[in-house]
Parts: structure tokens; sequence; C-alpha cells
DNA sequence: CCAACAATTTAAATCGGTTTACTGATTTTT
DNA sequence: AAAAATCAGTAAACCGATTTAAATTGTTGG
């Protein structure tokens, strides 16, 4: 019992491959095929339970009905969670995802995105590495949707999902001053990527703002985590003056709290701590954690209905739109501190 | 500047299709085309930088480069980071991985599995919901290559990569009833999935041998928290005797956490806790909770290597191996609890 | 009765490769 | 010198769909 062929169809139902198809694609109005045919090829197809070849229907049509995802580390929580949430909503609306992780790797990157182009993929959705802008406008170039999230490009314009990262940063780093902190430090990853930027640049903002000295710590990407908490513990050792210190991703702030346990700094007593996005780990620790919590529900769910809707063919021409989303800054550290 | 095909080269250099076909795919030597013309069409085919469609090449050969990854969840940590992993191993080998959450759901997963088929998929990675025996069947007798993971199937053999897990519980538990602990509980999803039964089986066994009274709570599968968490703070609100409770999956541990922390309870000097899995949720919880660390990266990678294996053809008739994999206990709560 | 037109239906080209079966020329074997 | 084998390469079929352009058949008006 081999797969059935739409040429298998036509033979035994002494019509041309060309009705098959035009019923199949419910054209067989627009195309005039006569009630009777049409009834008939239908019962048929659904006897056999009848599914075109989606390969042979790719090559022809050039669409594939796959989705390109490709994120920092599909590991990493955020962006994990992202992909269950838009993996439900492709799949609702017939579309596959295929996913990688760039490890924020230009040349990777690069790679991945002319391999899903060959393979024509209909869609992308991204979380850009610094240095493709060119790709991307290529695919630009060629028509092909394009959805970026969590950061953007310079000078590229297509659709983008986003959340306010310099006013996240700042408005946590406001609290801390607030509680009284003098001496916060930031410490995050050393990035050119837009959001990473505009996250510092609200920690500034904030310490401009009431003439305090900042403590920058800035670490090189990377996936292996005691490459992570070695310099994090090197520079609090180097600053035991500190009253506070602001990680700027999940990554980080996990590492750190590692750090801070091992060398046994307690928080919020000897130390304040703020992370960016917001995780078990920072609620079940004890005390919990003060964290800026991304809408990850939401900015799925915006990624996926933007994507879809170019898709749909119907908005081909409206122009590209930025979704820039609100943050919550989950403050939990109860014990507040008092300097003297 | 179109895409170029191979019909083009074969014009433009005055040879046919099939020569540069030929040549393509190394099989210049065996069929004997001369070293004149095999290095005018390689030149020529570095300078436009052509690259063979896929599709088109999928749709005559059957053979798609992709290999399906069907987890429960994507965005749970253990299949994030397995996937993760076996994601590079499969792109370094050429292969792609298109990915989908079951969410345990047998009639998602046959659907997904159908679809995987039509596409030609070259490879399956499964961690199996129940009720697909006989989809799994029908690949494997499609000479498809299949490898489960996390657990397997009554009657099914394939190739299989899973961990010790009875004996992890059973581990797990004696240790705790060695603390000193009595009245131990433990709470997990309901399932009939293997694993999940040998984790329960592993920790009635322990108690059987000192004759302890077991102290059961499941929970169905759900992926909403709240309706994981409002069980577990029934079931331990109803048994305010407990001295220890023990969590089957990383998901009801970390959720079990949040009860606790909610409800009060201190660990371990209130409550002693044990969890399978390790991620940094246990790690960071303070004081650390001890748990039941599954090797990922040997997972992954053992999972990845059998199937690159079966799809260089050189195994085909290889019969199917079943790995299993040891787990650590990584012991963490330290205040050890004297029981009056 | 024939041209014009509409209503159905289809042959054939196409997408871009791979593979089978074959050709024509030269060389070796018998 | 005829037959067989080797060499170098190619035409055409094929994978399984979509789509264009055209062919049939039936109807109507002049």
């Amino acid at each position: 019992m081999k797969k059935i062929s739409i040429a298998d169809i036509a033979r035994e139902l002494h019509v041309s491959k060309t009705t098959v198809s035009f019923i199949l694609n419910g054209r067989a109005e627009e195309k005039r095929i006569g009630r009777e045919v049409v009834e008939r090829v239908q019962k048929f197809i659904e006897e056999v339970g009848y599914r075109p070849n989606p390969l042979a229907q790719s090559l022809r049509t050039g669409k594939s009905n796959i989705i390109a995802l490709m994120v920092e580390d599909i590991s990493n929580p955020f962006f994990a969670s992202i992909a269950r949430l838009i993996e439900d909503r492709a799949y609702k609306n017939g579309y596959k995802i295929i996913y990688c992780s760039t490890d924020n790797d230009t040349v990777k990157t690069r790679d991945l995105i002319s391999m899903f182009r060959e393979r024509h993929v209909d869609g992308y959705i991204i979380a850009p590495p610094e240095g493709i802008e060119e790709e991307i406008s290529s695919l630009i170039k060629a028509k092909m949707p394009v959805v970026l999230f969590d950061r953007h490009l310079q000078n590229i314009s297509t659709d983008l999902v986003e959340i306010d990262n310099l006013f996240s940063t700042y408005n946590a780093t406001r609290h801390l001053i607030q509680q009284g902190f003098k001496k916060i430090a930031y410490i995050t990853f050393s990035s050119n990527q837009s959001q990473m930027l505009a996250r510092l640049e609200g920690y500034h903002k904030a310490l401009e703002e009431s003439a305090y000295k900042p403590f920058l710590k800035e670490i090189p990407f990377n996936q292996n985590d005691d490459l992570i908490t070695a310099p994090i513990a090197a520079f609090l050792k180097k600053n035991k003056n500190l009253d506070a210190v602001f990680f700027g991703t999940n990554h980080v702030g996990t590492c750190g709290l590692m750090v801070l346990t091992d060398i046994g700094i307690k928080v919020p007593s000897d130390l304040a701590v703020v992370s960016f996005d917001d995780y078990n780990v920072f609620k079940l620790h004890s005390p919990p954690v003060t964290a800026i919590a991304q809408p990850i529900e939401a900015i799925a769910d915006n990624v996926i209905t933007v994507l879809l809707n170019r898709l749909n063919t119907s908005s081909q021409h409206i122009s590209s739109q930025s979704i820039i989303l609100k943050t919550d800054l989950n403050i939990r550290a109860s014990s507040k501190m008092i300097k003297s």
C-alpha cells in the first residue's frame, strides 16, 4: 500500500490531474468543474485518505509552510518559552517551525539564513545578532516576511516586537535608588545589541539623575556558565563596598546568584539584587529577588500574529510596524536597606 | 539575478544535466567523467556559488535532511537543554531540526507524526506520550530511524536512551530514610509513562523495605501552573505531619517549592525536599534542595549519536539498542533532621 | 447551417533535481 | 577482423504536485 498520488486519482476516476488539482485547491467553482465530478473526486479523496505531497507542492509553488525561528539559545528559558507559544500558534495555522540557536554568532547565523532560504521557508522570526544587517535586508528585498524580536538592527525597517528596555532598567534602577542604595553595580554581557545598549543606558540615566557613580562589569557572551561566574566573582571581590547589583539578563542573573551563594553574600542584607527577566529562580530564591518581567505571552503573541498577517498576503503592502511592550517590575526583596 | 539551476549550468558549459549532477554528487570517478570536465564544472559552480535546491532533491530522493524532534514541552528546561545539544550536533552533520511539543497528547502527537511523514523527515527523536505505539510501530516498519528517549513504550523495540529511573528514586528515597525521615510523601504527575511508573516504583520499593507508609499524591498533567500548585497545596495542608516530600519531576518540583514558600513551610527544617531533575531553582534555593540530576549532555549525545549512525545506513541492520544512563543524587539539604 | 460563445475538461510545461538506460567512440580480447 | 569491453557522456523518465494554454462539447444567434 504505497502512497497514492494525484496521478493515481486521476487515472482511477478517468479525469485529468488538472481537474483533481483544481478541486483540491478549492478552485472548482472558479474553474467551472461540474458538480458531479467535484463530488466524485472529493468522495474518492476522502475514502483513500489522500494527502498531497508537501515537497512537490513546495517545489512547484515556492511555499513551504515552514517558519524559521532563530533565537540566541533555545535552552534559555526566555527563548524556550517564546518558542513554545509561537509553536502552538504556528501549528494551529498550518505552519511548522524549524528552529535554530544563533549563539549570537554572525557567521553561524549567516549560514543558517542561507540554508533557510534554500529551503524556501515562508517567513522568519529572528532575534538577530549584530552584523547580519545585510542578510536581513536581502531577505526583505526578496519580499520575505521577517519579524524581528527582542532587539532590532540599525537601519533595518521591518516588523518588530520589543520591550521598552531603556525604561525598564531606568525604572528598576530608580527603584533601587529610592530604596536608599547608592553603590549600584550593573553586570551584563558585553554586547552592542540594541536591547543591551538600551538597558545599559537606562541604568546610566537613572544614576546620572542622582549623580551616582556607575559600577559596570561587562562579560563576554558565552554559553559556558563557568566563564560567566568567574568574572562576576572577581568583580564582586574587587568591589566589596557595593550595596546593590543589577543583572542585565536572566542568564547573568542566575549565574550571579550562584556566585553570591558561593561566596556567602546574603541577599538582600549584604547586597540588594535586581535582575532582568523574571523566572522561577528569582521568585523562589529566599528571600525572593526583585526582577523585571518581560511579557512573554504578549511578545510571542504579537510576533506570530504579525507574521501570520504578512503570510496571509492581505497585508502585503502595509508598512512595517514596531510594537513596543511594557515590562513589569516585580518588587520582592522585602527588607528595605537603610544605609547610615 | 535569479537562482541558477542545474540546467543553467549544463547549458552554459555545454554538458548534460546528468554530468553536472554526477559531479555534484561526487560520482564523477565512478561514472568516469573526464578530469577536465569535472574541473570545468566545479570551477563554474564555485564561481556562481551554486547550491542545489534541497526541495527538488528531497522530492526525487525521498531524503530531506530533516530530523523531527518531539518532546513533551520545549519550554521545559529539561527538554530545552536536550534540544539545544541535539540541535548543535544535528546542524554540524548537515541535518536540520523540526520540533514540536506533544503536550503528552496522543491525538496531537498522531497528527504531528503523520505530518512529519508527509514531509519525509529522515529520522525521529521522540519522548513518546502513551498510546502512540501503533504510529511508532508503523514508522519502524517503514524503516524510519526512530530513537525514543526519556521513556519507552511497551512492546516497541527501537533505539532508546533512558536513565535508571527506578534506582534513582529508590536511592533518593533511601537517602531520606537514612536521614531519619519516616513520613515521606511522593508528589508527581499521574501518568502511565514508563519513566513515571518506574520512579514511583522506586519510591515504593524503598519505603517497603523499611515498612514505612507511602503518602502519594498524583496530579493530572498540565501546563498551567495553577492547576499544579493548587492540588499540591491542598495535599500538604491535609497532611501536616509529613516530614519529607519527594517531587517526581522538575515541573512538579518547582511548583512544589512555590507552594512551600507560599504557605510558609521552611525547607528543610519543617519539611525535607527532594526533587527529580536538577536545575538552578534547586541549586539556588536557600538552603539548596537535594535533587536527582539527569545527565543531560550524555542523554543528548547518545540520542543524536545513535540516530546519526542509523542515518548513515552503515548500521542499518544492527539490532536496536537500549542505553540506560545513571543519574546523580546531588545531596544538598545540609541540616540533618533529628526526629524525636 | 455555421460562427461565436460559453461551459467543461485536459495535455503539456514547469519546478529542479536524480537515476536509468542507452549511445557512440575507442581499445582490448579472441 | 569481428566481438567484447571500456570509456565518456547524455537523453529521457521520474519524483508529485501546479498552472498555462488549448481542446472539446454544447448552445445560441444570425
